[in-house]
DNA sequence: TCAACCAGTTGCAGTTCGCAACTGGTTTAA
DNA sequence: TTAAACCAGTTGCGAACTGCAACTGGTTGA
């Protein structure tokens, strides 16, 4: 928690906690990418973070309880990352931060199917995906349809069939 | 625009544009608060923005298309800024931002009773704020519904409401 | 035993932030 | 007519933050 804030407006105070350029982009790999040690989000994102602003990022959201951290049993040296309801609430800001670019940037195919798929399927899917974060990430009932899935094999049909495209 | 893109992610290019502490807190102002002057948006705002910052945010915002900026004919020397469509797409975004934030930070009760009509009214609301946003920023014929008076009503009501406490 | 892997830390140059003072011009009211 | 208030910014400066590369100390698996 910060104790010099800015205000009382819950935009503001979204904005202090989210309002940088990387905050997201690990909250989203988290997400939607499922990366929950140090260097898969180091090593696999798409946008290059460094290691130092992966550390602080990561200090600061556990700090501000939207994700939590805990030693992986499998490995003494690996640290869990999981995302606390707080950060599972985001979906709705990210289905509507995507649908927003999506419509108005310069977005790519591939990486913005599961964008689309999370625009189409409106509030029951977004409800659908976060039991399923929270099965993931917090120890909950597992529920039977797996929207990780489907929004994973959505991406994976993209490639491939660009990869056919370019191919052929 | 940018011509250094890190990604072609639709959550990527939307935090290249507003992901920072001020952009998102301009637009609310101009959204919200009808903000459409330099000296508006610098002393009226909550936060406290200091001017350099203003200008460099409002140049880029133009630069991004999200906001216009024209002259204001009543004033040789009035700079009048306007929301684009782009810009007033932003609704659904503020509107979910706002409603995460309600949930989990300490925002006060007259800054936050905005986001929670907001929230409670949802999209079909959202979209006869974005029509009256329409009018008032793009021109388009105003519509009979006035979102607008009803948010800054709600406001004032809570103002009141809480100076009348005060004082008891 | 040794290479690969783990979560970070450190040092450093460059950039951005936030504050305060200031600029050059316009409008308003006495 | 003139002075005060107002207009959109700009400038200078110290402090904080960013991004890169190299590095640390420890763990794991072959």
């Amino acid at each position: 928690m910060k104790d010099t804030r800015r205000s009382g407006c819950p935009i503001n105070l979204t904005l202090e906690i989210l309002g940088d350029r990387w905050s997201l982009i690990v909250l989203r790999d988290m997400m939607f990418g499922n990366r929950r040690h140090f260097r898969e989000l180091l090593t696999k994102s798409e946008e290059g973070i460094a290691s130092n602003i992966l550390a602080d990022r990561l200090r600061r959201l556990v700090d501000e309880g939207v994700v939590s951290k805990a030693d992986d049993p499998s490995h003494k040296q690996k640290a869990l990352y999981s995302l606390t309801e707080m950060g599972i609430a985001l979906v709705p800001v990210f289905a509507m931060m995507g649908a927003w670019g999506r419509r108005f940037l310069p977005v790519t195919e591939d990486l913005s199917i599961r964008a689309e798929l999370l625009e189409e399927g409106g509030p029951p899917l977004w409800a659908a995906f976060m039991d399923e974060l929270r099965a993931i990430h917090l120890g909950a009932p597992r529920p039977v349809r797996s929207v990780f899935n489907e929004l994973q094999a959505a991406y994976q049909a993209v490639v491939a069939r660009r990869a056919a495209a370019a191919d052929a």
